[in-house]
RNA sequence: GGGUUUGUAGCUCAGUUGGUUAGAGCGCCACGUUGACAUCGUGGAGGUCUCCAGUUCAAAUCUGGACAGACCCACCA
């Protein structure tokens, strides 16, 4: 180590001068890319499909959570020799993002409309592309090691063609087919949304009481009148018995029309007068009775949510204007029998854009999920997608999801899935592959050369291609993907190593949106599963536990924290405190101290290798002192813990300990220890220490550790060698267990010593005296002497004895057996000690009362295991042992 | 309405299969420039583990209930 290097030790870690440089050099070393790294062909392999952020902008702290979770996964596999791959990648989110591009173009006067499909998605892509350059480089600002020479979108050629396939296959399968059908319809987005795109809000509206034939009935909206055509009870309801599948003449405000009476279940005899109007068009359970019963649909909202033309003089105006001019009309004609204000109900809203959903009749194409096809062994979507994480596919194990209970989630959703309606009527995404001639269908890529075929002017829900994701992105070109025996078939060498791929690693919020689809796509189109595990973490709150939004103004940016305190302190920050599947709250203090505890890790190392310099020898097991037993047994335990830990995603369990280690252990107590302790190995041992700490938390904090190992070895940490404990049994073997923590003893000492000065206000400089009697423990505490007078507790003069007088004047310390007398002289003030020793023995008094109390409990003797009794005797014996020494140092104190 | 989940120090959270005189970080108080670190050190105060009942020799931990909060699904027209 050159003197120069010594130097540039800066004082305190300045994250911003090292993080890109590191990140350039990981990068440029190609050790991203598993191919570059020399692995043997037997390999283990271990892969992880980034989920994609959506190219709407830019990554919040979720992105960030995730890219940490994902990164350290992946360097804590390559590390430990796995052929590892992170596949990175962007999402074209087809609603959300041609939303935003509408935004911005409204903002000059354009819409989607005036500009045409072409331009518009012109935009579009440039607005993409834009984002996804952003995005890139945020990801690799949060450190993450992914292969970018894989980097796949979900709108890309070779994407487009494992969906153009998988359509194709589906529908010659029966899954897909084209129907109308009532859907939830966006008259903003002017498209279909799936059921989990719509979220409810609690509004309070009114409930109109109608006079309505013979019946008076309850509805929230009155408008919807024009589209009915029955009046449905409950069969058992006796108030309408004889007038179930009677016809009645019903008074409108367009003239009179009407309906039919029919039973069905799904109403509620409890709910208003235990009738209800039916309109077959404009809502899911109207539409649903009416097709059991054969009633008829009429449409009266149209695509825009204003009344149709069949609405007389309502038409053209929305239903909320349609609703106030046919309340004031029906009240004219004596038609509302009364108003119920504070009404509360829930409102449907498109996700993407918060506009009220209008379900309406629509032809839109469908994924079949209650079809049972040979193709899935005779089996539906829905049943295999549920047996995938019940029991296992395709003789697979089945999926794991971390933390379990959301299993419970997923089975309940499978069960309740209706058939998803995948077309969407705006431009940006995949176009759906289908041709029309006429009343000819055709699917596929491209239109057969005869004559004039007309494309489907619809795209794919975003979630279609996304579902495919965990394998599509392992095509390198779309050649590669073919259909054989009615399955997609992908021929690349990736696929055949890292498909399935181990883990997803996502946010629970988008398990069914996401997870679910996965899991569907995959087992129909690959006949396998997409991963073997699903470890889903939690959302990101602010430090109140509310969730983070800009109209809340409580967003933390990760890049303004990464630029305030460095990375790896916002990667620590998402991780400590986490348990999966939970939320976590996160403030701008946590990252501060975690801030902190990576420059302590910088500080350690500073003084390790500046002034102890480092040495990379083998280590004297004959020479090793007390404290280098109990650190190398520490850092045994730490590389078992830490390395299971992380076999079973407890992050935060994984870093409490190396936080726990670093600061406590190593810092305060060993680095300590070796100032004043010149044992001729502690060099040696503070290397071998040193670098496998910085091993052990370089996936969490990749950026300070690297930096770090840069100071004193020229190769890259990222691909270390992950440690080992046979290192350290070998070394450790052949001591006694007990010799680990013997240090213990000696610290409880200095401890109590320390404690005294600062309750007495000894000021640092005095220096001090201690007497010690310690018994059978004579010998080892006296091989502790150097330490006890060292560590910050001012002792000049020590005598450690068997055994004594006791000493006036002093302070007295009973401790495993132990005596330690304290003489301050003048300082004592005797009434004082009473006091403090007299609380002492009270509290040891009835600490004694409270085991003896189970030791005399016949059925305590009886029914606990030996150790446990074994232990509570012993405890009692020290308890007695403290009481009466105690008792005499009392007596003597007056 | 159905389901999930949480309630431990002022705050954020640990606490493996029941046996600890219940822990950490932050915050607070006192003292402090001792060969890395004031982004630091030493010491301290602070908890009837939400409440009630039960199981057990033994409950923060298991069971039931109450109270309070969070979330998800369904949805009433």
């Amino acid at each position: 180590m050159s003197k120069k290097d010594n130097l540039e030790f800066e004082k305190a870690y300045i994250p911003k001068d090292y993080e890109q440089k590191i990140y350039q050099k990981w990068e440029s070393s190609g050790a991203f890319n598993p191919d570059n790294l020399n692995l043997s062909k037997n390999a283990e392999k271990y892969s992880i499909v980034m989920p994609p952020p959506n190219v709407t902008g830019t990554l919040h702290m979720g992105h960030a959570g995730m890219l940490a979770y994902q990164d350290i996964l992946i360097r804590f596999h390559r590390m430990n020799g796995f052929r590892t791959l992170w596949l990175p990648g962007t999402d074209h989110a087809a609603i959300a993002t041609q939303t935003k591009v509408e935004k911005i173009i409204k903002d000059e006067g354009l819409s989607r409309h005036s500009l045409g499909r072409e331009k518009f998605l012109a935009r579009v892509d440039q607005f993409a592309q834009n984002s996804h350059d952003t995005i890139e480089n945020q990801i690799k600002k949060i450190g993450s090691s992914c292969d970018w020479s894989r980097e796949a979108f979900t709108l890309d050629t070779t994407r487009n063609k494992a969906v153009n396939l998988v359509f194709k296959l589906m529908y010659e399968d029966g899954l897909i087919y084209r129907g109308e059908r009532v859907v939830n319809w966006c008259p903003r987005c002017h498209s279909t949304l799936a059921d989990d795109e719509v979220e409810y809000k609690e509004e309070t509206g009114k409930l109109y009481w109608l006079k309505y034939g013979p019946f008076v009935l309850a509805t929230a909206r009155p408008e919807t009148k024009l589209g009915d055509t029955a009046v449905a009870v409950h069969p058992g309801d006796k108030r309408y018995k004889k007038m179930v599948g009677k016809e009645y003449e019903i008074q409108g405000v367009l003239g009179k029309f009407t309906v039919k009476v029919i039973a069905d279940r799904s109403v509620d005899p409890e709910f208003g007068s235990g009738a209800v109007k039916v309109t077959p068009a404009h809502s899911f359970i109207d539409s649903e009775m009416a097709l059991r019963h054969d009633i008829p649909t009429k449409k009266i909202i149209n695509e825009d949510g204003k009344m149709m033309e069949n609405c007389g003089k309502y038409a053209g105006m929305t239903t909320i204007e349609a609703r106030e001019a046919i309340v004031e009309d029906m009240q004219k004609m004596g038609l509302i029998d009364h108003i119920e204000e504070n009404y509360e109900h829930k409102l449907s809203l498109c996700y993407r854009c918060d506009t009220v959903i209008e379900p309406l009749p629509s032809l839109q194409w469908f994924i079949n999920v209650n079809k049972k096809t040979d193709s899935l062994d005779g089996k539906s979507i829905k049943e295999i997608s549920t047996e995938a994480i019940k029991g296992g596919v395709f003789g697979k194990e089945k999926i794991n999801i971390v933390p379990e209970r959301f299993e419970k989630n997923y089975l309940n959703w499978m069960n309740d899935l209706r058939d998803w309606c995948i077309s969407r009527q705006i431009w940006y995404g995949h176009r759906v592959p289908v041709w029309y001639k006429g009343e000819e269908i055709f699917v596929g890529e491209s239109a057969p050369d005869d004559g004039d075929w007309v494309r489907d002017e619809d795209t794919l829900d975003t979630w279609f291609s996304s579902g495919m994701w965990t394998f599509s992105t392992l095509a390198e070109n779309p050649d590669q993907m073919k259909i054989v025996d009615g399955k997609l078939k992908i021929n690349s060498t990736d696929f055949k190593n890292f498909h399935p791929t181990n883990v997803l690693e996502t946010g629970y919020d988008i398990i069914f949106f996401w997870v679910a689809r996965m899991i569907i796509m995959t087992t129909y189109a690959i006949g396998d599963i997409p991963f073997k595990d699903v470890y889903l973490h939690g959302l990101i709150l602010d430090e109140h536990g509310k969730k983070m939004s800009k109209s809340k103004g409580n967003v933390i940016d990760p890049l303004d924290m990464i630029v305030k305190f460095g990375t790896d302190a916002t990667r620590l920050s998402l991780i400590i405190g986490s348990t999966p599947g939970k939320d976590i709250r996160l403030s701008e203090e946590k990252i501060e101290s975690l801030r902190n505890m990576v420059n302590k890790l910088w500080n350690i190392s500073r003084y390790i290798i500046q002034t102890i310099q480092v040495d990379d020898a083998s280590i004297d097991k004959s020479s090793l002192t007390i404290p280098d037993k109990a650190i190398l047994e520490a850092t045994r335990s730490l590389i078992a813990e830490v390395s299971s830990d992380l076999k079973a995603y407890r992050f935060s369990k994984a870093t409490e300990l190396l936080r726990d280690f670093s600061w406590n252990e190593l810092a305060d107590w060993y680095l300590e220890a070796t100032k004043f302790d010149n044992s001729t190995e502690k060099k040696k041992i503070l290397t071998l220490v040193l670098k496998d700490l910085l091993k052990l938390w370089h996936p969490f904090i990749p950026f300070v550790t690297e930096t770090i190992w840069e100071k004193f070895n020229s190769s890259l940490l990222l691909i270390e060698k992950w440690p080992s404990t046979s290192k350290y049994d070998n070394i450790l073997g052949d001591f006694d267990d007990s010799e680990f923590y013997l240090f213990n003893k000696t610290k409880g000492i200095i401890s109590a010593i320390r404690n005294i000065r600062a309750e007495y206000n000894v000021s640092p400089g005095k220096k001090i005296e201690v007497v010690i009697y310690a018994g059978e423990q004579t010998e080892f505490i006296r091989s502790q002497e150097m330490l006890i007078k060292s560590l910050r507790t001012g002792v000049e003069k020590l005598t450690i004895k068997e055994c004594g007088n006791k000493i006036h004047n002093s302070v007295y310390i009973s401790q495993n057996g132990i005596e330690i007398y304290i003489p301050l002289g003048s300082l004592i003030d005797t009434e004082k000690e009473r006091i403090r020793l007299e609380k002492e023995l009270i509290d040891t008094k009835k600490y004694l009362v409270s085991i003896e109390g189970k030791l005399k409990n016949k059925s305590f003797i009886e029914n606990a295991p030996k150790e446990v009794i074994t232990r509570e005797r012993k405890k009692v014996e020290s308890a007695k042992e403290k009481i009466q020494k105690t008792e005499n140092f009392i007596k003597q104190l007056s």
